[in-house]
DNA sequence: GTCTATATACGGATAGAC
DNA sequence: GTCTATCCGTATATAGAC
């Protein structure tokens, strides 16, 4: 059984998804939902307030929805790391390269988010940044004693994001694929240093 | 002497790069080009004209603009990577982390853009990739034999428009500066095998 | 808390004189 | 090719009965 409020927030989720903030409309959201304008101006005063309950919602889905999935059947920490970026990888393929980050889209269309928005962006990179994070922490021993399992999370986000970003606009995995081939060449040289060269 | 298109198409650049191109009206872009609506529908028909002119006019500006500037005291190919890194830092730092790449904004903002303008996003993309692909190519002789100039250069674009977008979400350079330094490390990596480890 | 009907503003685009 | 004035659709948000 879903409340009226879930709903609309479920449907929220997926035409800014489809579509963009800006360009979704709450009527869009109203019909999608199955509800009526009165309904979602009485949860939700403002737009922006549905947008809130939305990235809300993100935090939320990212465990159960991406991370769990991703890493079903993968344990080594490493290889958990590409078994994420290879979900992107599906979700681009399965939508034929029209996927993107809801929340990297979200942080890009809105030049300067209002305060609580844009504390929810960063919540939600934050998350997806200390789940792989874990990741690099979980394999310190098989890195350089100055790697910084952080440092190295964040420049996966950005791989992705570059990557996701690329996909969607050449309409191809061309780049995204050349990204985290990359990337995994620099994970490889770093978790067996001196002997690679010739693979 | 300027055109009035040349000044609406400033204009528009200008108001799309602060705003987004939806939130940019065509009354702002006629007030900030000193014109009016007529003149602006005499040059271009609709809007998205108006988009594709901006998106033509970033193709002019990339070498002068960014390229050339970024590049002026640097020679060794592999430091104009990082210092092509460095001018968009110094964009982020001037602009008080507000700065985006103009070309991965629009890219996200437009879900499915008509086929001209994903036509001319993909043309400054590959531009820019082409440009970074230039430095790799000077210094194969540094990289291991199978070293992709191409897809290195894919990777340090997905870089920058990663740690862009971070950049702005957290008002902060932390994430970019993280990207950027493991870049280096991959780099210095290829550029040095089997001397690294400590640094 | 849900519904119908609507106010109010603003956007892209156009008309037509000059 | 430039200007003024304006049409027309649509968007967010509201009013107020139930």
């Amino acid at each position: 059984m879903t409340t009226t409020r879930e709903r609309l927030v479920e449907s929220a989720r997926q035409l800014i998804a489809e579509q963009g903030y800006g360009p979704t409309t709450v009527a869009q959201v109203v019909k999608r939902a199955d509800a009526h304008p009165g309904s979602l101006y009485h949860a939700f005063p403002t737009k922006q307030d549905l947008l809130v309950a939305v990235l809300e919602n993100y935090l939320t889905r990212l465990r159960p929805q991406i991370v769990g999935p991703a890493w079903q059947d993968v344990d080594d920490p490493i290889e958990r790391v590409f078994a994420l970026l290879g979900l992107y990888r599906k979700l681009l393929v399965q939508s034929d390269h029209l996927f993107g980050c809801p929340i990297g889209s979200i942080a890009l269309e809105l030049h300067d988010p209002d305060p609580p928005v844009r504390a929810l962006l960063v919540r939600n990179f934050d998350q997806w940044i200390g789940a792989v994070e874990e990741c690099f922490a979980a394999a310190v021993d098989r890195l350089p004693a100055d790697a910084d399992p952080k440092k190295l999370a964040t420049f996966v986000l950005t791989t992705m994001e570059g990557g996701v970003m690329l996909a969607r606009s050449y309409r191809s995995l061309d780049a995204f694929d050349a990204a985290v081939a990359s990337l995994r060449d620099y994970i490889a040289r770093l978790t067996t240093p001196r002997t690679g060269g010739t693979r």
